[in-house]
DNA sequence: GACTGGTTACTACCATAGTAGTATTAACGC
DNA sequence: GCGTTAATACTACTATGGTAGTAACCAGTC
């Protein structure tokens, strides 16, 4: 098992894994052609990234031609979720009650956004 | 102004910010006694990491005979924001939705706390 | 006045993210 | 076969977080 300590990934790994999970597999040419707006990297730097990533365990990589072909190794939910628990249990002492507060009184929320809000608790319950 | 990139707090620096927001003012002492449950530091470890905070705007010090009474320089509830609101926009495009769903279900949650949300978002909404 | 202990200051080392230049390799076209 | 070129591999540099040793300082004690 091992899952790479994935709450922590940096801004541009994070970047390159949404690619990844956009495309479902992409060449570094194509991470970078996806990164393009974002930002403006040599070719060389996503080749290190990704590079290092896969020593990390995040992706992986098949060799086609003399390209490598570079994939996900862990879903997005899997990311999301460590990253989200992550940030829960350290500000919020791992309580959904307390995020789900911060995050209605320091944003902006609209009536309908409060209604599906209520829609999603609602579904959850059922599953109980 | 120039918040300083508040959403972007190390393991250590977030627990030095924690003990300093519990305690109003605290010297390296009373830090290092802080965080004595969570990790077994040197004493000048804490002291370099204040000073560099400082450095950063995060905290600042006065000094009291021959030692330094830190506080802290940024809330609380400004770093439990900026650090939520880089989480939401870099995981779930900014969505409040997104985020309350990704939690519902992919965590444990209780009969009583769905109810508390239902109670929450219901307060929310008086405040439209 | 010299010694001890607590404090801050300086310096250093490791890890990792971000960034990219340079070197090497190997496939493809001709 | 041979060169061009696209690809990967290697190396390097900066910044920052984490960690801590050592030096310097100074206040109080004997």
């Amino acid at each position: 098992m091992s899952k790479p300590k994935i709450h922590r990934l940096g801004e541009l790994q994070l970047h390159i894994m949404q690619a990844l999970w956009d495309k479902g597999e992409a060449t570094v040419a194509d991470v970078l052609q996806a990164l393009s707006g974002h930002s403006d990297l040599a070719y060389t730097t996503v080749a290190t990234m990704l590079r290092r990533m896969e020593t990390r365990g995040l992706v992986s990589h098949r060799a086609e031609g003399r390209s490598f072909i570079y994939s996900a190794k862990v879903a997005s939910a899997e990311v999301s979720r460590g990253m989200a628990d992550h940030l829960v249990d350290r500000l919020f002492e791992g309580s959904l009650l307390n995020v789900v507060n911060h995050l209605l009184t320091t944003r902006e929320v609209s009536q309908a956004e409060l209604r599906q809000l209520e829609k999603l608790i609602a579904e959850r319950k059922k599953t109980l």
